[in-house]
DNA sequence: TATGAATGAGGCTTCATTCAT
DNA sequence: AATGAATGAAGCCTCATTCAT
């Protein structure tokens, strides 16, 4: 994102008008992750940019075009994160376990898309239901639950009545709230939890938690 | 509008400073709720308002002063509630079910409360920070958490790790992410979760998240 | 409009509001007269009046709605004008001849109202039918000249057949094409009709048009 | 859209210019004669042509030369129409009458060309005095109706101070008027006159007017 | 205590036009 | 002959804030 060299830069234009789009989304995403919608300013985002801000409104429209584009980027990037993750080999305990790690360390390492769809939902995800790119990519986590749900169930390990959605409700709220209400707790009851001591320990916790309410007999802090 | 001479509204003055006050602490907490700080608009907050626009400014200096007050108002109420609860004299795992359910119910009643903090966390908590009233209003509910801790311990119905800010903080999230993300969670994966039932449903499982992991061999769905 | 000295002008703001959005409504009235309404810019109104450009959208909203102000004004002054006029105790013929002649004399001496109207067409009325004040107005004019038709079917000297409306798009046809086609007309035919003899004999003209098709055994140019 | 090739629109030259020049003054009529000078959008018509927006400075310079060009083909077609009408067979009172009605119903048949003589106005016949083209057209209407005077008058039909220029002014003055302010007039007093049948009578009225002025002796409505 | 009028600064957006190929 | 990319200048409009009374 930043010590990367861009490999094509011609003779003068022909500026590879991919890169450009490229470089507007990446500095308008931390642009509108640092203040919002409305406190996300154009000219800003034109002044980090190579690009002119008029080249902003002929790639993106407007304003709300540039953050719908933002806001599907961020969306993509967090499922094809997902949709990395092999887990269908094992077995699944491990394979929830896993999830739930991924999906905790996922938010933690990614600020800014939490910080995102924070302010996606101040507008109630106005702009998330005009996308048309975004529904398609919520699929895959919820059919990679339902495949370990099922394994768990037939093994008799998972307990009869849990449910993918569910699942990755649990593991997305803990996770979530993780990195969203860092500022606020932090400051209401300390940094204790945030320490990377405080962090591990809570990612266990919320190993837990999923795993507590899911697997027949879980102990916590057991390791298998 | 012109020679004529408004009949009602004598004086124009002495119009119950605290009235005037609360009236447009309760219109801003609206607005800015609604948008946000640089999305709320002092002229609707003043047009909603029986006081005019300068009287926003004569009481609350400007926009971030008016803010503060509100998010200050709003920490207050939240920890109130808490005070209200009286949990000393139920057993630990009936206090700490207890203390859960209310959480989740008192987030799930005030979203307006909880969009507040939401966008606290957008501006880092910066504001908050600022505030000398809330810290204070924090030490109650941790305290009441400590308590039934050590209760539980020493009666060994709880883990010896059990800690209570973990405590906190985990039902806390789950009842926050609950509001917090129902917008962008039903427009990605439906509202299945979000009916009175699926309320209901939700509420048991966070319930069975922090008691899983906290009381010695409790059993999901168990009522005692 | 010039000339005339502002009358009130106190110590320094309180600059009497009613004549600042009379400032403001000249100003513009010339500058869309002149430009049209895409044409016309806010910025320049802004620069010709005392009032700042924050005024301008203070008292009238924006452009569209600066502009629609601009045309009622122009509608009330044209049918005041008219208003003013007192034909009821002439004669028949002499009534519609003084009112054709008045018609003729007031497009002629406001070549702004003219443009305006002409850019109002271009824009398909669209801004007219949205003002709630303009259709009260154009009620009067076709009431007198109803009165008059009667006055003169009852005593004989004008054809069975007429109609006041017909009547009254005779008469502004003539004037309004007068004024508004000038420019083109001149441009392609040469200026001699707009020279004081030639507007002259064309008044003439119209006066002979209209009175042609209404009097009974009317002769041009004859003056009674 | 990367790395596949167009197949269709092989060298993508030699469109045969001609053909391109008039699409994109067909479709420069239509926006300008809907829009006016100012308001029309180059881009939009780019966008309604099949060549680039690039072509157009390519072969019009620029947006006002673009603007004469149109205005020039519309005045073409205009007096194209008129020298197409032949009443030099015609007796008299039947010629003019013809004339008359051809060019009220030339007018009413096109409504863009009256919009775009209008815009012209506005901006005080600025492009049309500019044109070498145009003065040409126009010579041709009015000597057919000096032609038409001669007989007349000859004939002792016709009044003795009749004027071809003034008759031209009179013909086109309604039959101009009756398209240009249709708009605000039906918005000011209703679409009565814009019927079929309004119409049909309008037409009579304006042949009524103008021979009445003209002919000796004519009484309105009769055909001969 | 209270207010309508006023504003400077800065925001978003559009437009005709040109550039390098 | 033809084009997609790019732009500077300028337009409309909004906002938190202050002024004079």
């Amino acid at each position: 994102m930043d010590g990367a060299e861009e490999p094509t830069r011609k003779q003068g234009w022909k500026q590879e008008p991919n890169a450009v789009k490229a470089d507007i989304l990446a500095v308008a995403t931390e642009e509108f992750a640092a203040h919002g919608l409305s406190g996300g300013r154009i000219d800003e985002i034109a002044r980090r940019t190579k690009a002119s801000k008029r080249m902003i409104y002929y790639y993106f429209g407007d304003k709300e075009g540039l953050y719908l584009r933002v806001l599907e980027r961020v969306y993509a990037s967090l499922r094809n994160a997902e949709e990395l993750l092999n887990v269908a080999d094992l077995p699944p305990v491990a394979a929830l376990r896993c999830l739930t790690e991924a999906t905790f360390d996922k938010h933690a390492e990614n600020p800014q898309l939490i910080r995102l769809v924070m302010i996606e939902n101040i507008h109630n995800a106005d702009y998330l239901c005009r996308s048309d790119v975004v529904p398609r990519l919520n699929k895959a986590i919820i059919e990679k639950l339902k495949d370990v749900c099922t394994r768990g169930k037939v093994a008799g390990v998972f307990r009869a009545d849990t449910d993918p959605l569910e699942l990755h409700w649990m593991t997305s709220s803990a996770s979530f709230y993780n990195v969203s209400n860092r500022a606020t707790f932090s400051s209401s009851f300390g940094p204790a939890l945030y320490s990377v001591e405080g962090q591990k320990r809570l990612r266990q916790r919320v190993v837990d938690m999923v795993l507590g309410t899911v697997v027949i007999g879980y102990v916590p802090g057991a390791n298998d």
